[in-house]
DNA sequence: TTGTTATTTTGTAAAATTTACTAAATAAAA
DNA sequence: TTTTATTTAGTAAATTTTACAAAATAACAA
């Protein structure tokens, strides 16, 4: 998406392909070296930043319509993603500031009032979570600019995003307890310790680091290897996998992390 | 919404007033006497059973959408309600299925298939729970009948409604654990004894019956009397009331029942 | 008035889990 | 060989959960 036809068409004739009324929006966690950030873009049309989000087309489900935006946004295919909360207060999306003249500069298209984007809109929010040092973070169509940004120094979301990130991080902070998390987001072979961070900054709190590893081994979803890592002058830590057997049953029936 | 006139009105301008493609369908949990149930209705257009559901209006939010659904249904206000998923698979609502003589047969009205109600919907998924003891259910304009179905022994459903009930009880049972219940689905003053047995029938399973009342008291959410009722040649059990404040600041904080 | 009975309620020991802390093992570099 | 920081195993204390026993009780019958 990205000709001016394309964008034509999609203003003009989007709500034959997509399901009008119903967006959804995609708090897209990003997790590197004990960094935990979230992506945001920024419309051509607003002046502030949001999550990225987009129209659900009428061939594919839910969670294909969160996939592709995640894809779109990172380049990164089949992360961890989950729903967490639709959103549809009236005023949400502020449909009242409409201003034809604005979306023709930005555009270059002609928008009428009674165009089908121009209409109260519900969204149903999904997380997910990715290293963010392997994504390549893409602006969509109708923005100019598409970032990481810390998670605790976000800026002043546009509309009801605020809440919306709220939501989506304590309901993965209570996930992360029900949930596998670890593939994607650390290399193939990976220590303790650095399972560790990953969970302490995801959680956004200490876990203990003598009792924490051993509870993760009780869930019997990784297994240790035979080889050490060098990290200088210390004692070089065993290297784990992920038993991809065990982690796929756990994401179908739910773990429990204390 | 009864009359001729209101239904033609809804059919054929109801996209102005509500918000089209979306929808909520609630799972409303009805509770007496360790017995518990759902309520289903019985749409003239569909042959099987179905959860209630309806529009949300223009003007309202998603909770005050379902809570006018439940209050319509039931007749009860303000219930405990919690939204769970939304549901959105292309298929779900069979709108191929499309007859326009049955709709002209049950609704008197002409409807074509550009209408606003034969489209794609996403709807939202909300649980509830009353006492079906207090409830008149009342269908609605365009059903033929609405009852409660005891829980183990449902009909299948139409649509994704299946699903819809299986997800709804999973969260409801989660929830148990997090949020206060029992206001409106108890008398006034109860027993531990009758606490006991709400949560035993709510969660499908056997309560230790000298610990979990004493979980319940170390919740703070109940205030002992000076009073007892008789229950014939027995010890007569203490009569206890919820703590409102305590219950109310439960009710946005949560709290944890192991 | 006194036992009988079923239920409520308190008490407590055992079991299990979690937490806090100690110390041994280790590997590279000085 | 010693130093050093880190990994990892071990364990005792604290806490929580579970299981079970027994006391309290109130209506009724004898």
């Amino acid at each position: 998406m990205d000709t001016q036809a394309e964008i034509e068409d999609f203003i003009l004739n989007g709500h034959l392909r997509y399901v009008p009324h119903v967006s959804i929006d995609c708090a897209i966690f990003g997790y590197h070296e004990q960094q935990l950030k979230v992506l945001l873009i920024k419309h051509k049309y607003i002046e502030g930043w949001c999550l990225p989000g987009g129209y659900i087309k009428r061939t594919e489900t839910l969670v294909q319509a969160a996939n592709r935006n995640v894809m779109e946004r990172t380049g990164i295919n089949n992360l961890f993603l989950q729903q967490f909360k639709a959103f549809g207060d009236p005023g949400r999306a502020r449909i009242n500031e409409f201003d034809e003249e604005k979306w023709f500069r930005v555009t270059g298209v002609r928008v009428t009032k009674n165009n089908w984007l121009i209409d109260q809109t519900i969204s149903i929010g999904f997380y997910a979570i990715t290293d963010f040092s392997r994504s390549v973070p893409k602006p969509d169509m109708m923005s100019e600019d598409c970032a990481w940004f810390d998670i605790d120094n976000l800026p002043k979301l546009e509309f009801d995003h605020d809440e919306m990130v709220k939501e989506a991080l304590h309901t993965m902070r209570v996930q992360l307890y029900h949930y596998p998390i670890g593939y994607n987001l650390l290399p193939e072979k990976f220590t303790l310790t650095e399972i560790h961070a990953l969970y302490e900054t995801l959680l956004g709190k200490k876990l203990d680091i003598s009792n924490f590893p051993k509870k993760l081994m009780a869930l019997g979803l990784l297994k240790k290897l035979n080889e050490k890592r060098s990290i200088g002058p210390h004692r070089s830590p065993h290297l784990y996998v992920f038993d991809k057997d065990a982690y796929d049953k756990a994401l179908k029936e739910g773990v429990v992390l204390s």
